[in-house]
DNA sequence: AAACCGTGGCC
DNA sequence: TGGCCAAGGTT
């Protein structure tokens, strides 16, 4: 093992030497003391947050519960999540009725959380547990990691909230603390593995194995309340003691990052039909790939360069009689890696034509659409259109 | 292994 | 307002 890889933890923990003033020659800088877990757990038995995934103090959690929440807070906050896990707990209370639900009503409910990969794999995900594993979550890293939609982050969460394993959940609160915990200044994401790695030694303190779960959850609290990523709150933290990064005087400043590369814009164009029964025109886009799964209004594909009303119409589905297409707006929507500009035109026509179910068009009452998998960018275009048509 | 994959809130 | 950020995973 690289000496500079091993940390004072583990190196500590070797030769059986007391962790104070334990220093490394090379690798990140040690800390003045070592971060206490008893400290971080007191911490927490004071602040700890009542959240609806979260068992009471001293009960067990339902690993169906932390599994669907784990899912759901991937790259989402919390605010976001809280009525989404209500509502499919409501809907789904075991992982036996969400394996046994339909797809369009399992993206019916996740629409609007956005990733819907996510709700693909959940879906994928509980049919396997039950189907093969009698409805049981695996209680192991290596068997939840073989599930879909489950990471080395989620399994190693699931397996210290729900089933006591003594695993350091890595996820950016705890690459946060960690880089500022020990003073490491390498950017991300080439320095991802190392930080993982070094965050491993946070379970050191034989202390942090007594209560597996209450520690990985009380490292998100301190990410999230405490060492946030602008202007942490160090005179409150449990830990300002052992951290190099304050010492120093660059908390703040980590973790650093690689600068993104700039976000390019792109130009769609999506069409509202309805019929004189209100019935809307929706198309279900693609498996894979961005908005996977959802329904949307038709359109032809995104580009860089933006359409003509007279190209665009081109593409406009048909009616009877033949729609006069009034453009309502423009819709803007912001993705991960691009910006979207959408045209938005609306015609109402009498009936739809038989052309449009050879097109793969879907046709639903305009009153149903709340519970359809429709994504937010595409919801966004409807309230135009409907601002504009009445 | 770098790219891809949503959305809403915040300053 | 625009960039940053959030309990990452898959390909």
């Amino acid at each position: 093992m690289d000496p500079a890889d091993a940390g004072w933890g583990a190196l500590a923990a070797f030769f059986r030497l007391p962790r104070v003033g334990s220093f490394v020659i090379s690798g990140p800088v040690s800390p003045s003391a070592s971060p206490s877990a008893a400290e971080l757990l007191r911490w927490y038995d004071r602040h700890r947050r009542t959240l609806p995934w979260r068992a009471l103090p001293g009960q067990t959690a339902n690993p169906y519960h932390v599994w669907l929440s784990e899912i759901m807070l991937q790259q989402t906050t919390v605010t976001a999540v809280i009525p989404y896990f209500k509502r499919f707990t409501h809907l789904f209370p075991t992982v036996r009725d969400l394996a046994r639900a339909d797809q369009d009503t399992v993206m019916g409910a996740w629409a609007g959380l956005g990733y819907y990969a996510r709700a693909r794999n959940l879906h994928a995900c509980a049919q396997m547990v039950v189907r093969d594993m009698d409805g049981r979550f695996p209680d192991t890293v290596e068997g939840l990691r073989t599930l879909p939609g489950i990471g080395p982050y989620t399994a190693a969460a699931i397996a210290a909230i729900a089933f006591a394993r003594p695993v350091v959940p890595v996820d950016g609160n705890v690459e946060r603390v960690t880089t500022r915990l020990f003073a490491m200044t390498d950017p991300l994401p080439r320095a991802r593995p190392a930080i993982a790695r070094q965050a491993t030694h946070l379970n050191d303190d034989p202390l942090a194995h007594d209560r597996p779960s209450d520690f990985a959850q009380a490292l998100f609290d301190l990410g999230a309340g405490i060492c946030t990523p602008r202007a942490p709150a160090c005179a409150l933290c449990p830990w300002q003691g052992a951290c190099a990064g304050l010492r120093e005087g660059i908390a703040a400043t980590l973790p650093r990052k690689i600068p993104k590369a700039p976000r390019p814009t792109r130009y769609g164009i999506h069409f509202y039909m309805t019929d004189a029964s209100d019935h809307l025109l929706l198309h279900r886009r693609e498996e894979s790939g961005l908005l996977g799964g959802t329904l949307g209004l038709p359109g032809p594909q995104w580009r860089a360069e933006r359409w003509s009303r007279d190209e665009g119409l081109r593409h406009a589905p048909p009616g009877r009689p033949a729609p006069h297409w009034r453009h309502v707006g423009e819709v803007k929507h912001v993705f991960t890696h691009f910006t979207l500009i959408v045209d938005v035109y609306a015609a109402h026509v009498t009936r739809f034509t038989n052309a449009i179910a050879r097109d793969g068009g879907l046709v639903f009452p305009v009153v149903r659409l709340e519970q359809m998998g429709i994504a937010s960018l595409m919801r966004k275009c409807i309230a135009l259109a409907q601002e504009c048509v009445e």
